[in-house]
RNA sequence: UGCCCGAUGGUGUAACUGGCAACACGCUUGAUUUUGAUUCAAGAAAGUCUAGGUUCGAGCCCUAGUCGGGCAACCA
């Protein structure tokens, strides 16, 4: 896990307000909307938002901001709740803003007779036009003096469903020309005749973000409510309902969002993602979903670890990929079990080991963790390497087959390669080798030594699987800042289907087990995986220093 | 031509709140290794956006700029 590093703002903020008895005890929220899956930058809230309760003794709310009923369904509040729960939190209640709608529509009835809001019948293009520009204050409408009376008459029925959708709002009657254009007079309520997944049509009006999640937050008692950046003018009109409604003053403290390379985070491009079948599904290996990722192999420890070290602050970032590919494999080092795996093969012959015979050779699970013991692999006369474990002139610093030269396999012999049978194109397709017996792993007394050690698996034993190995779905390092359309910067190559020899190990893989196919990458099987026909997952691949080393050229 | 945020090695986050800029990822080199993995050791890399100011002393405070981001949905 990641080194102490000091306390972040938000740390500070929390620690200075309990010391100084501002707050017995913090509440905090994660607030999804439910109109798509997580993704790892709700991960970082999440972990942010049920990370600071948890050291600080409060506790967490997982509120649905399930506002507009047209985008929200039941299958997205299902994911969500699974998907925190993997990530290892657990929060004090479930609620909805919309368990608060009648307590809601009795705030906004509060503010009308407070003179505070009105009911405007403009157009939404008239409303936007009144409203001015960044650098250009906006105008009174026509209907902004309305009397509290009518005010109150045209605001309950427009609950009775007597309009049609569009036909009128509610607004905060603020300041048509102030500085900070959320506060020219918000909407707060528009009437929306729509089933919602919770209310069914109890309701035809609903309020907006602005009249639901920071009142939400003061009905829950929310000390210290975390958003993210874009929020950050919400926080005057936050600040401005809670003054003016006299109920209990939540605080909104907003952190910058987690911005990764070759990532998109964006929830509607997304879905256009899953819809249009460019994925499989939400949960394709390949997508920055919790359940993507997920399925991809990730533990929950290192999607914490990660979030961890990437720390929280107010400044834009942009997060290597490669740091998550490291948390990943920093914890899959610990508890993945070795396997051998090849995937490329190229046939090898040991002509001075009897055909027929088979012998069974232990290796051990995992080198980091001597409790999970060892198993038995069997070795024979035909074995599968992989391709690029054989060269017939190999440069100097390369370490493993080549013609005459002496390899170790893991786990059994060292071997030498007397002769490269090829095809009529000149590509090889079987090598044939001695092996020394005396060179047994455990018991070599043949005095050999041998830089290089590979992987194998033997003919007569291999099981055929099939490998998925993903790479980035993009190949533009920043996809924030891409102008034309996304789906030009689809990186071709971000899945590949592979088949692959098994060690017969594998006939005992959980669903759950993680494995290093040793010397090549961390793979999990895959929920479409059968005992017939085993589907693996790539996960993430090794350090690779050879590969780096060739690079140079 | 407005308002609001922000600016520390390549990346991200720190700096006991004014006292020699640290940690992690990445990178380089070496050792160990029956995974070119892991582990271990060493190293390169910023003088803190700029210019002034306050101070014995400024990454931290003040002023003015510069640059980056956000704000004109009946989305959240």
């Amino acid at each position: 896990m990641a080194e102490e590093k000091g306390p972040n703002f938000l740390e500070e903020i929390v620690d200075r307000d309990l010391k100084a008895g501002k707050y017995q005890e913090i509440i905090t929220r994660f607030p999804p909307e439910p109109n798509g899956y997580l993704h790892i930058g709700h991960a970082k809230s999440i972990c942010l938002n049920f990370g600071l309760a948890k050291d600080f003794n409060g506790s967490t709310n997982l509120r649905f901001d399930d506002t507009n009923p047209v985008t929200e369904e039941t299958e997205y509040v299902d994911s969500i709740k699974y998907d925190v729960r993997w990530l290892g939190f657990e929060w004090a209640n479930e609620r909805y803003a919309s368990d608060y709608f009648d307590q809601l529509f009795e705030f906004a009835v509060r503010l009308i007779e407070k003179g505070l809001a009105y009911v405007d019948d403009s157009t939404s293009d008239q409303i936007a036009e009144q409203k001015g520009t960044p650098t250009k204050p906006g105008v009174n409408g026509p209907f902004r003096d309305r009397s509290v009376e009518e005010n109150l008459q045209l605001f309950s029925e427009m609950k009775d469903g007597k309009y049609k959708d569009g036909s009128k709002v509610l607004r905060a009657k603020i300041d048509m020309a102030h500085t900070n254009m959320l506060m020219r007079d918000p909407v707060l309520y528009r009437i929306k005749h729509a089933h919602h997944h919770r209310t069914g049509d109890k309701w035809c009006v609903y309020p907006m973000y602005d009249f639901a999640h920071g009142q939400s937050d003061s009905i829950e008692g929310v000390t210290h409510s975390i958003c993210t950046l874009e929020f950050v003018p919400h926080r005057e009109l936050y600040d401005w309902l809670i003054n003016s409604l006299e109920i209990f003053p939540s605080r909104q403290y907003e952190f910058a969002r987690l911005n990764m390379t070759y990532t998109m985070m964006s929830k509607r491009k997304l879905l256009q993602l899953v819809n249009e079948k460019i994925v499989s599904g939400w949960d394709d290996p390949r997508m920055p979903t919790i359940s993507g990722i997920r399925r991809r192999g990730f533990t929950p420890e290192s999607i914490r670890d990660f979030c961890e070290r990437i720390g929280v602050a107010k400044r834009d970032n942009m997060i290597d990929f490669g740091l998550l590919e490291f948390c990943g494999r920093d914890h899959l080092n610990k508890i993945a079990l070795r396997r051998m795996v090849v995937m490329d093969p190229i046939k090898v012959v040991i002509t001075n080991y009897p055909e027929g015979k088979t012998e069974q050779l232990p290796s051990e699970n995992n080198p980091e963790d001597e409790s999970t013991g060892s198993r038995e692999i069997p070795f024979g006369n035909a074995l599968y390497i992989e391709r690029d474990d054989f060269m017939e002139n190999p440069p100097k610093k390369y370490f493993r087959l080549s013609l005459g030269g002496m390899v170790r396999l893991k786990s059994a012999y060292i071997i030498k390669c007397e002769e490269v049978i090829k095809d009529s194109d000149g590509r090889v397709t079987e090598l044939r080798c001695v092996y020394f017996p005396e060179s047994k792993s455990g018991s070599d007394t043949s005095g050999l030594s041998v830089k290089g050690v590979i992987h194998w698996v033997s003919v007569a034993h291999a099981v055929e699987a099939e490998v998925r190995l993903y790479d980035r779905l993009f190949n533009t390092e920043d996809m924030g800042a891409i102008e034309d359309d996304f789906k030009n910067h689809l990186n071709s190559e971000s899945l590949k289907i592979q088949k692959a020899w098994v060690e017969p190990e594998f006939r005992n893989a959980k669903a759950d087990d993680r494995f290093q196919f040793m010397r090549t990458g961390y793979f999990c099987l895959d929920k479409e995986s059968t005992p017939d026909k085993l589907v693996f997952n790539r996960t993430v691949t090794l350090r690779d220093m050879w590969a780096k080393e060739q690079k140079k050229g």
